[in-house]
DNA sequence: AAAGATTTTTAACAGCGGTTTAAATTCAGT
DNA sequence: ACTGAATTTAAACCGCTGTTAAAAATCTTT
Protein backbone atom coordinates (compact mmCIF):
# COMPACT_ATOMS: atom_id res chain seq x y z
CA UNK A 1 0.00 0.00 0.00
CA UNK A 2 3.24 2.07 0.34
CA UNK A 3 4.24 1.74 -3.33
CA UNK A 4 1.18 3.95 -4.91
CA UNK A 5 2.58 6.82 -5.24
CA UNK A 6 5.71 5.12 -6.15
CA UNK A 7 4.01 2.90 -8.46
CA UNK A 8 2.31 6.68 -9.72
CA UNK A 9 5.82 7.94 -10.18
CA UNK A 10 7.63 5.48 -12.41
CA UNK A 11 4.87 3.95 -14.04
CA UNK A 12 5.89 5.91 -17.49
CA UNK A 13 10.16 5.52 -16.72
CA UNK A 14 9.84 1.67 -16.86
CA UNK A 15 10.48 -0.24 -13.61
CA UNK A 16 14.05 0.72 -12.98
CA UNK A 17 13.96 1.65 -9.11
CA UNK A 18 17.46 3.39 -9.05
CA UNK A 19 17.21 6.58 -7.10
CA UNK A 20 20.22 8.22 -6.78
CA UNK A 21 18.77 11.41 -5.31
CA UNK A 22 17.07 11.14 -1.86
CA UNK A 23 17.05 14.74 -0.25
CA UNK A 24 14.28 17.59 -0.56
CA UNK A 25 15.24 19.62 -3.67
CA UNK A 26 12.85 20.66 -6.45
CA UNK A 27 13.54 17.26 -8.20
CA UNK A 28 14.13 14.84 -5.45
CA UNK A 29 12.05 12.09 -5.00
CA UNK A 30 9.67 14.01 -2.92
CA UNK A 31 9.66 16.56 -5.24
CA UNK A 32 8.38 14.05 -7.99
CA UNK A 33 6.05 12.89 -5.85
CA UNK A 34 4.41 16.24 -4.96
CA UNK A 35 4.58 16.81 -8.86
CA UNK A 36 2.45 13.53 -8.85
CA UNK A 37 -0.25 14.49 -6.41
CA UNK A 38 -0.34 17.90 -8.39
CA UNK A 39 -1.25 16.30 -11.01
CA UNK A 40 -3.85 14.29 -8.91
CA UNK A 41 -4.90 17.60 -8.21
CA UNK A 42 -5.56 18.63 -11.56
CA UNK A 43 -7.64 14.82 -12.18
CA UNK A 44 -9.80 15.48 -9.29
CA UNK A 45 -10.63 19.29 -10.98
CA UNK A 46 -11.53 17.83 -14.04
CA UNK A 47 -14.35 15.63 -13.03
CA UNK A 48 -16.00 17.22 -9.81
CA UNK A 49 -15.96 21.19 -9.53
CA UNK A 50 -13.96 23.15 -7.78
CA UNK A 51 -16.24 23.50 -4.41
CA UNK A 52 -16.01 20.50 -3.61
CA UNK A 53 -11.88 19.95 -3.75
CA UNK A 54 -11.31 18.28 -0.52
CA UNK A 55 -7.79 17.19 0.39
CA UNK A 56 -9.83 13.68 0.83
CA UNK A 57 -10.88 13.61 -2.77
CA UNK A 58 -7.20 14.05 -3.73
CA UNK A 59 -6.48 11.49 -1.54
CA UNK A 60 -8.97 8.99 -2.90
CA UNK A 61 -7.17 9.79 -6.40
CA UNK A 62 -4.32 8.91 -5.42
CA UNK A 63 -5.50 6.05 -3.21
CA UNK A 64 -3.46 6.91 0.16
CA UNK A 65 -4.74 8.71 2.73
CA UNK A 66 -4.92 12.09 3.57
CA UNK A 67 -2.85 12.58 6.33
CA UNK A 68 -0.02 11.55 4.25
CA UNK A 69 -0.46 14.59 2.21
CA UNK A 70 0.71 16.80 4.84
CA UNK A 71 4.50 14.98 4.20
CA UNK A 72 4.25 17.00 0.87
CA UNK A 73 2.66 19.79 1.89
CA UNK A 74 2.36 22.65 4.27
CA UNK A 75 -1.33 22.69 3.90
CA UNK A 76 -4.10 22.49 1.47
CA UNK A 77 -3.72 26.53 0.78
CA UNK A 78 -0.10 25.27 -0.28
CA UNK A 79 -1.17 22.76 -2.76
CA UNK A 80 -3.52 25.01 -4.83
CA UNK A 81 -1.31 27.58 -4.51
CA UNK A 82 1.08 24.99 -6.33
CA UNK A 83 -1.69 24.11 -8.93
CA UNK A 84 -1.91 28.05 -9.50
CA UNK A 85 1.80 28.27 -10.47
CA UNK A 86 2.48 25.03 -12.23
CA UNK A 87 -1.00 26.37 -14.46
CA UNK A 88 0.26 29.93 -14.67
CA UNK A 89 3.43 28.48 -15.84
CA UNK A 90 2.37 27.09 -18.65
CA UNK A 91 0.93 30.13 -19.93
CA UNK A 92 4.11 32.24 -19.41
CA UNK A 93 5.95 29.77 -21.60
CA UNK A 94 3.24 30.60 -24.49
CA UNK A 95 4.18 34.10 -23.67
CA UNK A 96 7.75 33.83 -23.83
CA UNK A 97 7.40 31.45 -27.10
CA UNK A 98 4.90 34.71 -28.44
CA UNK A 99 7.27 37.34 -27.95
CA UNK A 100 10.35 36.03 -29.80
CA UNK A 101 11.29 38.20 -32.35
CA UNK A 102 10.36 38.95 -36.01
CA UNK A 103 5.85 38.34 -35.19
CA UNK A 104 3.55 40.54 -35.90
CA UNK A 105 1.00 41.32 -33.34
CA UNK A 106 -1.89 39.00 -34.97
CA UNK A 107 1.17 36.24 -35.12
CA UNK A 108 2.49 36.74 -31.33
CA UNK A 109 -1.25 37.20 -30.10
CA UNK A 110 -2.51 33.84 -31.61
CA UNK A 111 0.42 32.53 -30.15
CA UNK A 112 0.16 33.42 -26.55
CA UNK A 113 -3.84 32.76 -26.64
CA UNK A 114 -3.26 29.57 -28.24
CA UNK A 115 -0.86 28.37 -25.87
CA UNK A 116 -3.07 29.58 -23.12
CA UNK A 117 -6.10 27.93 -23.67
CA UNK A 118 -4.53 24.55 -24.89
CA UNK A 119 -2.85 24.49 -21.53
CA UNK A 120 -5.96 25.20 -19.66
CA UNK A 121 -7.50 22.40 -21.26
CA UNK A 122 -4.73 19.79 -21.50
CA UNK A 123 -3.59 19.87 -18.10
CA UNK A 124 -6.04 19.66 -16.06
CA UNK A 125 -4.99 22.62 -14.11
CA UNK A 126 -8.06 25.29 -15.77
CA UNK A 127 -10.45 24.95 -13.20
CA UNK A 128 -7.99 26.13 -10.36
CA UNK A 129 -8.29 29.81 -12.26
CA UNK A 130 -11.76 29.79 -10.17
CA UNK A 131 -10.41 29.83 -7.07
CA UNK A 132 -10.42 33.33 -5.27
CA UNK A 133 -6.62 34.44 -4.11
CA UNK A 134 -8.49 35.89 -0.61
CA UNK A 135 -6.98 32.79 1.55
CA UNK A 136 -3.69 32.71 0.11
CA UNK A 137 -0.37 33.82 2.02
CA UNK A 138 0.73 37.60 1.47
CA UNK A 139 3.77 36.14 -0.39
CA UNK A 140 1.85 33.35 -2.07
CA UNK A 141 -0.38 36.20 -3.36
CA UNK A 142 2.32 38.58 -4.59
CA UNK A 143 4.43 36.15 -6.43
CA UNK A 144 1.52 34.89 -7.94
CA UNK A 145 -0.37 38.18 -9.07
CA UNK A 146 2.65 39.03 -10.19
CA UNK A 147 3.32 36.44 -12.78
CA UNK A 148 -0.44 37.06 -13.70
CA UNK A 149 0.28 40.11 -14.29
CA UNK A 150 3.11 39.51 -16.55
CA UNK A 151 0.54 37.32 -18.11
CA UNK A 152 -2.04 40.47 -19.08
CA UNK A 153 0.59 42.83 -19.42
CA UNK A 154 1.91 40.48 -22.03
CA UNK A 155 -1.34 39.83 -23.93
CA UNK A 156 -1.85 43.92 -23.61
CA UNK A 157 0.86 45.34 -24.89
CA UNK A 158 0.50 42.74 -28.20
CA UNK A 159 -2.76 44.26 -28.71
CA UNK A 160 -1.04 47.99 -28.56
CA UNK A 161 1.31 46.65 -30.47
CA UNK A 162 -1.06 46.03 -33.22
CA UNK A 163 -3.09 49.13 -32.68
CA UNK A 164 0.27 51.37 -32.73
CA UNK A 165 1.18 49.23 -36.02
CA UNK A 166 -2.69 49.73 -37.85
CA UNK A 167 -3.28 46.46 -37.37
CA UNK A 168 -5.76 46.37 -34.90
CA UNK A 169 -9.02 48.30 -34.22
CA UNK A 170 -8.39 51.36 -31.75
CA UNK A 171 -10.02 49.22 -28.62
CA UNK A 172 -9.39 49.90 -25.15
CA UNK A 173 -6.59 47.88 -24.71
CA UNK A 174 -7.48 46.83 -20.74
CA UNK A 175 -11.00 46.10 -21.13
CA UNK A 176 -10.41 43.92 -24.07
CA UNK A 177 -7.53 42.33 -22.38
CA UNK A 178 -10.10 41.43 -19.95
CA UNK A 179 -12.77 40.07 -21.83
CA UNK A 180 -10.88 37.87 -23.90
CA UNK A 181 -8.70 36.64 -21.03
CA UNK A 182 -12.08 36.20 -19.30
CA UNK A 183 -13.48 34.35 -21.91
CA UNK A 184 -10.93 32.06 -21.24
CA UNK A 185 -10.43 31.61 -17.69
CA UNK A 186 -14.31 30.31 -17.76
CA UNK A 187 -13.81 27.57 -20.32
CA UNK A 188 -13.52 24.82 -17.27
CA UNK A 189 -16.41 25.97 -16.07
CA UNK A 190 -18.07 24.36 -19.70
CA UNK A 191 -15.97 22.21 -21.29
CA UNK A 192 -15.90 18.44 -20.76
CA UNK A 193 -13.24 16.17 -21.91
CA UNK A 194 -15.77 13.85 -22.84
CA UNK A 195 -17.19 16.35 -24.69
CA UNK A 196 -18.61 17.39 -28.39
CA UNK A 197 -15.66 19.81 -28.98
CA UNK A 198 -12.01 19.15 -29.44
CA UNK A 199 -9.26 21.07 -27.73
CA UNK A 200 -8.30 21.76 -31.31
CA UNK A 201 -11.37 23.09 -32.29
CA UNK A 202 -12.15 24.88 -29.52
CA UNK A 203 -8.76 26.80 -29.70
CA UNK A 204 -9.30 27.34 -33.49
CA UNK A 205 -12.63 28.73 -33.17
CA UNK A 206 -12.00 30.83 -30.07
CA UNK A 207 -8.71 32.74 -31.45
CA UNK A 208 -10.38 33.22 -34.41
CA UNK A 209 -13.01 34.69 -32.74
CA UNK A 210 -10.65 37.20 -30.43
CA UNK A 211 -8.90 38.43 -33.41
CA UNK A 212 -11.25 38.96 -35.27
CA UNK A 213 -12.67 41.34 -33.17
CA UNK A 214 -9.45 43.15 -32.92
CA UNK A 215 -8.45 43.30 -36.44
CA UNK A 216 -8.91 46.86 -37.84
CA UNK A 217 -11.81 47.23 -40.15
CA UNK A 218 -11.00 49.06 -43.85
CA UNK A 219 -13.59 51.69 -42.79
CA UNK A 220 -12.58 52.70 -39.64
CA UNK A 221 -12.12 55.72 -38.12
CA UNK A 222 -8.46 56.32 -36.99
CA UNK A 223 -8.70 57.09 -32.70
CA UNK A 224 -5.10 58.72 -31.98
CA UNK A 225 -4.02 56.10 -29.83
CA UNK A 226 -2.97 56.61 -26.18
CA UNK A 227 -4.12 59.92 -24.36
CA UNK A 228 -1.00 58.22 -22.23
CA UNK A 229 -3.12 58.29 -19.19
CA UNK A 230 -2.47 56.04 -16.94
CA UNK A 231 -5.86 55.07 -15.48
CA UNK A 232 -5.66 53.97 -12.29
CA UNK A 233 -5.32 49.98 -12.02
CA UNK A 234 -8.54 48.22 -11.59
CA UNK A 235 -7.79 44.59 -10.68
CA UNK A 236 -8.30 43.24 -7.18
CA UNK A 237 -7.84 39.67 -6.78
CA UNK B 1 -33.19 45.41 17.59
CA UNK B 2 -36.41 44.10 15.59
CA UNK B 3 -37.00 46.71 13.84
CA UNK B 4 -33.66 46.49 11.17
CA UNK B 5 -35.33 44.63 8.55
CA UNK B 6 -38.51 46.86 8.45
CA UNK B 7 -36.14 49.77 8.28
CA UNK B 8 -34.34 48.48 5.66
CA UNK B 9 -37.39 47.66 4.00
CA UNK B 10 -39.36 51.05 4.12
CA UNK B 11 -36.38 53.04 4.44
CA UNK B 12 -36.45 54.08 0.26
CA UNK B 13 -40.69 54.28 1.14
CA UNK B 14 -41.34 56.87 3.28
CA UNK B 15 -42.02 56.21 6.54
CA UNK B 16 -45.91 54.88 6.34
CA UNK B 17 -46.31 51.84 8.55
CA UNK B 18 -49.58 50.33 6.73
CA UNK B 19 -49.44 46.95 6.16
CA UNK B 20 -52.39 45.15 5.29
CA UNK B 21 -50.80 42.32 4.21
CA UNK B 22 -49.07 39.68 6.38
CA UNK B 23 -49.30 36.68 4.76
CA UNK B 24 -46.93 34.55 3.27
CA UNK B 25 -47.54 35.44 -0.01
CA UNK B 26 -44.61 36.41 -2.81
CA UNK B 27 -45.66 40.34 -2.29
CA UNK B 28 -46.34 39.62 1.31
CA UNK B 29 -44.51 41.10 4.10
CA UNK B 30 -42.41 38.19 4.21
CA UNK B 31 -41.59 37.90 0.97
CA UNK B 32 -40.33 41.73 0.85
CA UNK B 33 -38.20 40.79 3.56
CA UNK B 34 -36.80 38.18 1.32
CA UNK B 35 -36.19 40.36 -1.30
CA UNK B 36 -34.18 42.80 1.40
CA UNK B 37 -31.95 39.29 2.81
CA UNK B 38 -31.56 38.76 -1.28
CA UNK B 39 -30.12 42.36 -1.85
CA UNK B 40 -27.99 41.80 1.20
CA UNK B 41 -26.21 39.16 -0.16
CA UNK B 42 -25.32 40.80 -3.32
CA UNK B 43 -23.73 43.71 -1.26
CA UNK B 44 -21.75 41.02 0.60
CA UNK B 45 -20.86 39.43 -3.18
CA UNK B 46 -19.61 42.94 -4.22
CA UNK B 47 -16.99 42.71 -1.69
CA UNK B 48 -15.83 39.62 -0.39
CA UNK B 49 -15.72 37.20 -2.84
CA UNK B 50 -17.88 34.03 -3.01
CA UNK B 51 -15.78 31.72 -0.80
CA UNK B 52 -16.18 33.29 1.93
CA UNK B 53 -19.88 34.42 1.44
CA UNK B 54 -20.99 32.88 4.68
CA UNK B 55 -24.55 33.08 6.47
CA UNK B 56 -23.15 34.96 9.06
CA UNK B 57 -21.86 37.25 6.76
CA UNK B 58 -25.16 38.44 5.14
CA UNK B 59 -26.79 38.10 8.81
CA UNK B 60 -23.70 40.99 9.97
CA UNK B 61 -24.80 42.91 6.99
CA UNK B 62 -28.47 43.08 7.81
CA UNK B 63 -27.74 43.56 11.41
CA UNK B 64 -29.63 40.37 12.58
CA UNK B 65 -28.40 36.66 13.64
CA UNK B 66 -28.26 34.41 11.19
CA UNK B 67 -30.38 32.34 13.28
CA UNK B 68 -33.45 34.58 11.64
CA UNK B 69 -32.43 34.28 8.46
CA UNK B 70 -34.23 30.71 8.62
CA UNK B 71 -37.14 32.38 9.23
CA UNK B 72 -36.99 33.13 5.62
CA UNK B 73 -34.96 30.83 4.25
CA UNK B 74 -35.25 27.04 4.24
CA UNK B 75 -31.15 26.70 4.01
CA UNK B 76 -28.39 28.53 2.63
CA UNK B 77 -28.68 26.83 -0.65
CA UNK B 78 -31.87 28.21 -1.31
CA UNK B 79 -30.66 31.61 -0.37
CA UNK B 80 -27.86 30.97 -3.37
CA UNK B 81 -30.49 29.78 -5.64
CA UNK B 82 -32.78 32.88 -5.08
CA UNK B 83 -29.73 34.73 -5.74
CA UNK B 84 -29.19 32.83 -9.09
CA UNK B 85 -32.89 32.92 -10.29
CA UNK B 86 -32.67 37.04 -9.62
CA UNK B 87 -29.52 37.60 -11.59
CA UNK B 88 -31.31 35.15 -14.23
CA UNK B 89 -34.41 36.79 -14.46
CA UNK B 90 -32.58 40.21 -14.96
CA UNK B 91 -30.79 39.35 -17.66
CA UNK B 92 -34.10 37.26 -19.38
CA UNK B 93 -35.77 40.66 -19.01
CA UNK B 94 -32.73 42.30 -21.79
CA UNK B 95 -33.39 38.77 -23.98
CA UNK B 96 -36.80 39.45 -24.06
CA UNK B 97 -36.59 42.92 -25.11
CA UNK B 98 -33.56 42.35 -27.77
CA UNK B 99 -36.31 39.87 -29.13
CA UNK B 100 -38.86 42.30 -30.11
CA UNK B 101 -39.84 42.52 -33.58
CA UNK B 102 -38.16 44.49 -36.54
CA UNK B 103 -34.65 44.87 -35.30
CA UNK B 104 -31.42 43.46 -36.74
CA UNK B 105 -29.87 40.70 -35.57
CA UNK B 106 -26.85 42.83 -34.38
CA UNK B 107 -29.23 45.24 -32.72
CA UNK B 108 -30.54 42.51 -30.88
CA UNK B 109 -27.55 40.96 -29.94
CA UNK B 110 -26.34 44.73 -28.30
CA UNK B 111 -29.26 44.85 -26.68
CA UNK B 112 -29.32 41.79 -24.94
CA UNK B 113 -25.48 41.72 -24.19
CA UNK B 114 -25.29 45.30 -22.66
CA UNK B 115 -28.89 44.30 -20.34
CA UNK B 116 -27.13 41.25 -19.35
CA UNK B 117 -23.54 43.06 -18.36
CA UNK B 118 -25.53 45.98 -17.18
CA UNK B 119 -27.69 43.33 -14.83
CA UNK B 120 -24.59 41.76 -13.34
CA UNK B 121 -22.59 45.15 -12.81
CA UNK B 122 -25.77 46.69 -11.01
CA UNK B 123 -27.68 44.75 -9.54
CA UNK B 124 -24.67 43.03 -7.82
CA UNK B 125 -25.91 39.17 -8.15
CA UNK B 126 -22.59 38.66 -10.81
CA UNK B 127 -20.99 37.30 -8.41
CA UNK B 128 -23.46 34.20 -8.09
CA UNK B 129 -22.13 33.24 -11.32
CA UNK B 130 -18.97 32.01 -10.07
CA UNK B 131 -20.96 28.93 -7.86
CA UNK B 132 -21.29 26.32 -8.91
CA UNK B 133 -24.28 24.43 -9.52
CA UNK B 134 -23.51 21.03 -7.80
CA UNK B 135 -25.17 21.58 -4.27
CA UNK B 136 -28.41 22.35 -5.80
CA UNK B 137 -31.60 20.20 -5.69
CA UNK B 138 -32.27 18.47 -8.54
CA UNK B 139 -35.61 20.97 -9.23
CA UNK B 140 -33.36 23.88 -8.62
CA UNK B 141 -31.07 23.19 -10.73
CA UNK B 142 -33.42 22.20 -13.29
CA UNK B 143 -35.23 25.49 -13.22
CA UNK B 144 -32.20 27.21 -13.48
CA UNK B 145 -30.54 25.10 -15.94
CA UNK B 146 -33.33 25.60 -18.04
CA UNK B 147 -33.09 29.69 -17.83
CA UNK B 148 -30.03 29.69 -18.11
CA UNK B 149 -30.36 27.52 -21.35
CA UNK B 150 -32.64 29.83 -23.01
CA UNK B 151 -30.55 33.13 -22.57
CA UNK B 152 -27.97 30.87 -23.91
CA UNK B 153 -29.94 29.13 -26.70
CA UNK B 154 -31.41 33.28 -27.12
CA UNK B 155 -27.87 34.38 -27.66
CA UNK B 156 -27.00 31.61 -30.31
CA UNK B 157 -29.80 32.40 -31.98
CA UNK B 158 -29.03 36.17 -32.79
CA UNK B 159 -26.14 35.08 -33.76
CA UNK B 160 -27.20 32.16 -36.09
CA UNK B 161 -29.50 35.13 -37.52
CA UNK B 162 -26.95 37.10 -38.40
CA UNK B 163 -24.92 34.60 -40.21
CA UNK B 164 -27.88 33.74 -42.10
CA UNK B 165 -28.94 37.32 -43.03
CA UNK B 166 -25.12 37.85 -44.81
CA UNK B 167 -24.50 40.22 -41.64
CA UNK B 168 -22.24 38.00 -39.24
CA UNK B 169 -19.06 35.78 -40.72
CA UNK B 170 -20.62 31.70 -40.22
CA UNK B 171 -18.32 30.98 -36.76
CA UNK B 172 -18.98 28.24 -34.83
CA UNK B 173 -22.19 29.22 -32.85
CA UNK B 174 -21.63 27.56 -29.72
CA UNK B 175 -18.08 28.10 -29.22
CA UNK B 176 -18.21 31.83 -29.86
CA UNK B 177 -21.64 31.95 -27.64
CA UNK B 178 -19.44 30.55 -24.77
CA UNK B 179 -16.72 33.15 -25.78
CA UNK B 180 -19.23 36.22 -25.32
CA UNK B 181 -20.91 34.57 -22.28
CA UNK B 182 -18.11 33.74 -20.45
CA UNK B 183 -16.20 37.23 -20.70
CA UNK B 184 -19.19 38.51 -19.28
CA UNK B 185 -19.26 35.97 -16.71
CA UNK B 186 -16.04 37.01 -15.72
CA UNK B 187 -16.80 40.21 -14.85
CA UNK B 188 -16.88 40.13 -11.17
CA UNK B 189 -13.80 38.66 -10.56
CA UNK B 190 -12.06 42.16 -11.51
CA UNK B 191 -14.97 44.76 -11.97
CA UNK B 192 -14.86 46.93 -8.57
CA UNK B 193 -17.39 49.78 -8.23
CA UNK B 194 -14.75 51.87 -6.88
CA UNK B 195 -12.18 50.93 -10.37
CA UNK B 196 -11.28 53.10 -13.00
CA UNK B 197 -14.10 51.50 -15.28
CA UNK B 198 -17.75 52.62 -15.22
CA UNK B 199 -20.13 50.26 -16.21
CA UNK B 200 -21.14 52.47 -18.88
CA UNK B 201 -17.62 52.57 -20.51
CA UNK B 202 -17.23 48.13 -19.83
CA UNK B 203 -20.70 48.01 -21.39
CA UNK B 204 -19.90 50.05 -24.72
CA UNK B 205 -16.31 48.56 -24.90
CA UNK B 206 -17.10 45.38 -23.97
CA UNK B 207 -20.19 45.16 -26.30
CA UNK B 208 -18.70 46.65 -29.40
CA UNK B 209 -15.74 44.04 -29.53
CA UNK B 210 -18.29 40.96 -28.95
CA UNK B 211 -19.75 42.59 -32.09
CA UNK B 212 -16.61 43.44 -34.36
CA UNK B 213 -15.70 39.80 -34.09
CA UNK B 214 -18.83 38.70 -35.25
CA UNK B 215 -19.32 41.22 -38.38
CA UNK B 216 -18.88 39.85 -41.72
CA UNK B 217 -15.68 40.58 -43.33
CA UNK B 218 -15.93 42.10 -46.51
CA UNK B 219 -13.61 39.63 -48.40
CA UNK B 220 -14.22 36.88 -45.89
CA UNK B 221 -15.71 33.40 -48.23
CA UNK B 222 -18.84 32.52 -47.35
CA UNK B 223 -19.01 28.90 -45.77
CA UNK B 224 -22.44 27.47 -46.29
CA UNK B 225 -24.32 27.25 -42.98
CA UNK B 226 -26.31 24.96 -41.34
CA UNK B 227 -24.57 21.74 -42.09
CA UNK B 228 -28.04 21.28 -39.90
CA UNK B 229 -25.92 17.96 -37.57
CA UNK B 230 -27.22 18.59 -34.10
CA UNK B 231 -24.17 18.61 -31.81
CA UNK B 232 -24.07 16.56 -28.95
CA UNK B 233 -24.53 19.26 -25.42
CA UNK B 234 -21.39 20.12 -24.32
CA UNK B 235 -22.66 21.84 -20.92
CA UNK B 236 -22.39 19.89 -17.73
CA UNK B 237 -23.00 22.84 -14.81
C1' DA C 1 -54.41 45.69 28.50
C1' DA C 2 -54.60 41.03 26.98
C1' DA C 3 -54.07 37.37 23.59
C1' DG C 4 -52.29 35.36 19.77
C1' DA C 5 -49.55 35.42 15.91
C1' DT C 6 -45.18 36.98 14.01
C1' DT C 7 -40.52 37.86 14.30
C1' DT C 8 -36.01 37.66 16.55
C1' DT C 9 -32.62 36.01 19.56
C1' DT C 10 -29.95 32.83 22.17
C1' DA C 11 -27.60 28.91 22.65
C1' DA C 12 -26.55 24.66 21.58
C1' DC C 13 -25.95 20.93 18.20
C1' DA C 14 -23.79 18.40 14.42
C1' DG C 15 -20.97 17.27 10.80
C1' DC C 16 -17.72 18.14 7.61
C1' DG C 17 -13.05 18.77 6.52
C1' DG C 18 -8.48 20.46 7.43
C1' DT C 19 -4.77 19.44 10.54
C1' DT C 20 -1.79 17.11 13.93
C1' DT C 21 0.40 13.47 16.34
C1' DA C 22 2.37 9.21 17.31
C1' DA C 23 2.80 4.75 15.96
C1' DA C 24 3.56 1.46 12.22
C1' DT C 25 5.61 0.29 8.02
C1' DT C 26 8.81 0.42 4.35
C1' DC C 27 13.18 1.30 2.42
C1' DA C 28 18.38 2.04 1.75
C1' DG C 29 22.73 1.00 3.07
C1' DT C 30 25.94 -1.81 5.79
C1' DA D 1 19.59 -9.26 9.55
C1' DC D 2 20.18 -4.64 11.62
C1' DT D 3 19.76 0.28 11.95
C1' DG D 4 18.18 4.63 11.06
C1' DA D 5 15.87 7.46 7.88
C1' DA D 6 11.90 8.07 4.96
C1' DT D 7 7.18 7.24 4.20
C1' DT D 8 2.53 5.95 5.36
C1' DT D 9 -1.25 5.06 8.24
C1' DA D 10 -4.64 5.51 11.82
C1' DA D 11 -7.00 8.03 14.86
C1' DA D 12 -8.11 11.72 17.11
C1' DC D 13 -8.62 16.73 17.37
C1' DC D 14 -10.69 21.04 16.51
C1' DG D 15 -12.60 24.99 14.54
C1' DC D 16 -15.74 26.69 11.55
C1' DT D 17 -20.30 27.10 9.74
C1' DG D 18 -24.77 25.64 8.62
C1' DT D 19 -28.75 24.30 11.12
C1' DT D 20 -32.21 23.66 14.77
C1' DA D 21 -35.15 24.31 18.79
C1' DA D 22 -37.02 26.83 22.33
C1' DA D 23 -37.43 30.94 24.67
C1' DA D 24 -37.89 35.96 24.37
C1' DA D 25 -39.47 40.01 22.27
C1' DT D 26 -42.43 42.47 19.21
C1' DC D 27 -46.32 43.52 16.69
C1' DT D 28 -51.45 43.33 15.63
C1' DT D 29 -55.90 43.16 16.87
C1' DT D 30 -59.62 43.51 19.86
Amino acid sequence: MARNLANAATKRGASAPKRNIRWNGVSGLKGQRREVILRSVANVLRNSRLSSLTIQDVADELGMTKGNLYYYFKDKQDILYQCHMRSMEISLRALEEATAKGRTPSESLRILLTGHIRGILDDGFGGILQTDLDNFRPDQRKTYVKKRDELERGARGMIEDGIRAGEFDPVNVKLTGFAILGAINWIPKWYRPTGAFSPDTIVEEMVNYFLRGLQRQPGASQKPLSKKKRQREQHEQ
